[in-house]
DNA sequence: AAGTGGTCTAGACCACTTT
DNA sequence: AAGTGGTCTAGACCACTTC
């Protein structure tokens, strides 16, 4: 087959906005990971499989699912095929909580939950989550503990719609993650998101949960998570105690 | 040319440590590279030279140069070439400075020089910069202003060897960014690096450069940059006032 | 032995830039 | 028109995993 009777592109006439094919295998691809034909952790089919159903070649399979991998969404392994990537294995953990220990090595924080209710969006949730203000959110309070100290408090706002039997029971007995209850339980996978961090001083609140004088210095990161198609679906906004941790950044 | 011809994993006997051709031309553009060859901001020979040089397909340096792009060291532009990667270029001034205003678009800071000397490193800077305790090097100390406000207040540690005409003077002189000096003036070009982040309280010294009060919360940011083969060369420590700013991360 | 992803090649054509 | 990187194909073989 050549590349011209396959790529639209090439038709007749001017093509106003040139994609590549694998592009397109690749929005294929995703939109079968978004609709839960392949479900995380489990195994997509091979190459040579796509390469026949999108009847182009397996170079081309190759490329797209080269982008999907650099991007989290799915990981190769040789040998045994491409897995739908989960925040349900211990390698993901540490994707979005960056805060590890002076000394020592990280490990995971136990997550005592402090409160969940149900609630109108104030005007600035909805703004971060794109809904209309006075929408249904859920809202959730929490602490994490390292080795039995509490070094982290947050808060965070989800769309309700799209969390609807999410109660504190079910936070408190699952096992792992967050981010991976929501993705097994709820079927939104967080996939990308931006923080925002500053250094702001304890109110009393925050230094009751911490066991620490108000006034102390905390590191404020606060977090959009997006989802498929770049829909924003969590407000998180932690306070971190970095006496004894700190925030690793990797720049490249 | 078949592959096992040219590459010596294909010899008779067990290859211990497998490592693909691209891998192998990989690091021999590395190593032209970091030997000046082709320097920053110049044009490197064409995927077709490049080719025939290495005596391989031209696939294969095209997957080599691929990661080198994914990495930042060099740049690819279509009917044009490829580029050696270099910090004075606008769009590199954000590649390690993430600090940028709640509102508004960011722009570059202006730097003051406070103070630059030349002294024996104290244990905690060898350690980083993985020097010997006592060996020399320079020093430096100044304040970024965004739209005429302080905002950070850094001091910064480099080997002695590497910078040996590094004074104020040159500093001041130079437009752009401090790693745009390094690397055309003593030819370190910082590749990559990792940053420790937490919250600190302002202490009077810091107050005082900031024109804030003591005690207030500062973004302590704390960078080890590293050049070619993974070496550190430069050790920073800066405070950063987040009241009408924030540092930025995207997490992916 | 069979199937998977990983590497390498050779050749074609496309999009973009410069001459 | 010529040169560059970008896309696509087809086929070969390698390394790893499973049966």
């Amino acid at each position: 087959m050549s590349q011209s009777s396959h790529n639209p592109n090439a038709a007749a006439g001017p093509s106003p906005t040139f994609s590549p094919l694998y592009q397109q295998i690749k929005a294929l691809i995703t939109q079968s990971l978004q609709s839960g034909e392949w479900k995380p952790g489990e195994l997509i089919p091979s190459e040579v499989e796509l390469a026949a159903r999108f009847k182009v070649s397996q170079g081309t399979v190759r490329k797209a699912i080269d982008e999907l991998a650099a991007e989290n969404l799915v990981s190769r392994r040789q040998g045994k095929g491409t897995f739908v990537s989960t925040h349900n294995e211990a390698r993901a953990h540490f994707r979005f909580l960056r805060l590890v220990p002076d000394e020592g090595v990280p490990h995971h924080p136990d997550s005592k939950i402090v409160e969940v209710k149900r609630m109108r969006a104030p005007a600035e949730v909805a703004r971060s989550l794109e809904l209309k203000s006075g929408d249904a959110v859920v809202f959730i309070k929490r602490v994490l503990s390292f080795d039995g100290a509490p070094i982290i408090v947050e808060e965070l706002w989800l769309p309700g719609l799209l969390f609807k039997g999410l109660t504190a029971e079910r936070l408190d007995e699952y096992k792992g993650p967050m981010y991976g209850l929501f993705e097994s339980e709820f079927g939104t996978r967080m996939i990308r998101a931006t923080e925002k961090l500053r250094a702001v001083c304890a109110d009393a609140a925050a230094a009751a949960f911490l066991g620490i004088a108000a006034g102390t210095p905390l590191l404020c990161a606060e977090r959009v998570s997006y989802t498929y198609g770049d829909k924003a679906v969590e407000l998180r906004r932690g306070l971190y105690l970095t006496e004894h941790h700190h925030y690793l950044n990797e720049l490249s």
